[in-house]
DNA sequence: CTGAAAGCGCTTACAG
DNA sequence: CTGAAAGCGCTTACAG
């Protein structure tokens, strides 16, 4: 029995750090038999297993991760890098990402790219020496540096948010384009003519939605290039105002405005409120990934559902499967997404 | 010179990692004095620092962080833990503090505790492991084997968004009692006499507003326990909305609302926009942080704008002394707050 | 100002 | 199924 009340937390070296020498003591074995019970080698007998689990769990033993990963040559840390942590989106993905991963053990360290190549390149630079067991990373779009070093580290990686017909790739997400397509073909079904595309922060997920509204409006025959209104700032409520307002004073004809995401769509509809343009009937409305509020707007604001927790769940799901070694049923995961129709529109 | 240009990236060890005796080599020294240049201690002779960054520039060397860790017993790691990164609030507070420390050379590892008081206990323990550099957590509020926890790591701990007059801890902050009074007595000054205090997640820095309320209330002589709307779920548009159609109807008389958090005030107005109660001639509202999109509303929310990006600024710049063992001005820092009185009140 | 030795706390082969 | 040896890549005293 692993009872022994009074025995102090014996401290065998310098450091006064508890470890697994101080373990094995404990429990009787060797430091070996310790860290392979502890790590959940099935080569240990059940009855020294639970010895060993007691004796930890009895010293408050937490093993060393740095130690871990330098003997091992791997850590149990999952980088994930985002582009932002202001829009809730990613933030909806990391939380699915931790609650997958956390229970199989690993950490995740995120990294926030703010967009910018080169400070992705540093990221991954700094977060690749942690010699970390997998990597989430947003999109595809990186420069050369950047999947070289990625390649080169041998470390198992799933692109979020995105599809791809490259079997090499891993990847889980949805077709921007098709869904830019789909919101666009939606508001042509319901007899808009004049549909501007109105986008911020323009990242190549943005403009594959971009991508999808041309089609359409294309296929349609109204396309017109001075209804694509892009801005390159980052995106934001008082940024959707200010497109409204500033573009809509010099195309009054237009009959609907497809944003690119629904901070803007949300800071439009406030400006239309503003304006006294009455919406859907005068204008319609519509936005993308459905984020926080967009049902509580006056009009509720119709928009693209993107699965982001789901997303973040699959693509965890898939990273614990390369990360084992263990054969995974397609390389794409496609998650589609639904367009929730609502009073804008 | 180091322009050994046809010098193969040689790799000594079975690992095929570069290591910190590639750069020694290539520098002409030895490893010790390769790992001191590269530290910046100012031992080493200008030279030879120059001829070891080149060497390590040009070999594309990264040191690795676990080696480090586990032969100095510390990191270059921050942790940072925050309740929530659905809150833009602490996503305001993080960046605030990247950009701080990441500058000295310091990386953050962010944990999100979701006000839950076990969850911040085993994030601790598992990060403590790590031997961070430094810590920064939210609030005083946390169990007492957390605190033992901190206490014992000997890690040098701010604490964020709260003031304290213990000289044993640090942090940065404002008052929360005192921004809450103080809306409190901007509503009452404008002749608000029922005025509701809505809130939800009650955290403790939303009692600590709630206190503020309270007192300011208590003061007037205007206290009423039935105008305390509290609700333990998480803060939203949708529960803001839903606070003030459920509770209004039963207090007609209300003719102010301060809500405990912008978002929740921001569905406040969108569901007085909807009932056509005239904001804020028939009810006034108010919310608190200033978040994202509270300046579009319509009307435009009223709020106390609270210093996040200061707080964690100069959260990080204490840090930064007590790890270096510098003296602190003080150990608790006062960055106050400011009502923006807008449409709504 | 520079270097050879020892050690940080683990895990990976290699034996039995 | 269990253990003694070696090593992961660095830094910390200790010498010179």
């Amino acid at each position: 029995m692993a009872s022994s009340p009074s025995a102090p937390p014996r401290k065998s070296r310098a450091s006064g750090r508890l470890t697994l020498d101080d373990v094995a003591a404990a429990a009787g074995v060797s430091r070996i038999t310790a860290s392979r019970a502890l790590r959940g080698e099935r080569s240990v007998g059940a009855e020294l297993v639970a010895r060993v689990a007691q004796a930890a769990q009895t010293l408050g033993y937490v093993p060393d991760p740095a130690a871990r990963a330098l003997a091992s040559a791997r850590s149990r840390t999952v980088v994930v890098l985002v582009p932002l942590l202001s829009n809730n989106l990613f933030v909806d993905l990391l939380e699915a990402v931790h609650r997958s991963l956390h229970p199989a053990g690993y950490q995740i360290l995120i990294g926030v790219t703010h967009y910018q190549a080169d400070e992705e390149e540093a990221l991954l630079a700094s977060y690749l020496a942690h010699r970390p067991a997998g990597l989430l990373v947003t999109g595809f779009d990186r420069t050369q540096r950047c999947k070289d070093m990625i390649a080169q580290s041998g470390v198992p990686c799933v692109h979020l948010m995105e599809t791809s017909t490259d079997p090499a790739v891993h990847c889980v997400g949805f077709s921007q384009t098709q869904a830019g397509g789909a919101m666009t073909e939606h508001l042509l079904a319901q007899g808009r003519q004049r549909i501007a595309f109105a986008a911020a922060q323009l990242d190549p997920r943005v403009m594959q939605r971009l991508d999808g509204y041309r089609m359409a409006m294309q296929a349609a025959g109204l396309w017109d290039a001075e209804l694509e209104w892009l801005s390159p700032a980052p995106s934001s409520m008082a940024l959707g105002a200010q497109l409204l307002e500033q573009n809509l004073a010099r195309h009054p004809d237009v009959d609907a405005i497809f944003y690119c995401n629904d901070d803007l769509a949300q800071g439009g509809l406030l400006a239309a409120l503003r304006l006294h343009i009455a919406v859907p009937q005068q204008l319609a409305v519509a936005g993308f990934n459905d984020l926080a509020g967009s049902d509580q707007m006056l009009p509720t604001l119709t928009t693209i559902r993107t699965p982001r927790r789901q997303i973040g769940h699959s693509a965890a799901q898939m990273l614990l499967h390369l990360m084992r070694d263990e054969p995974i049923d397609t390389h794409s995961v496609d998650l589609g997404w639904e367009l929730v129709q609502r009073q804008s529109t």
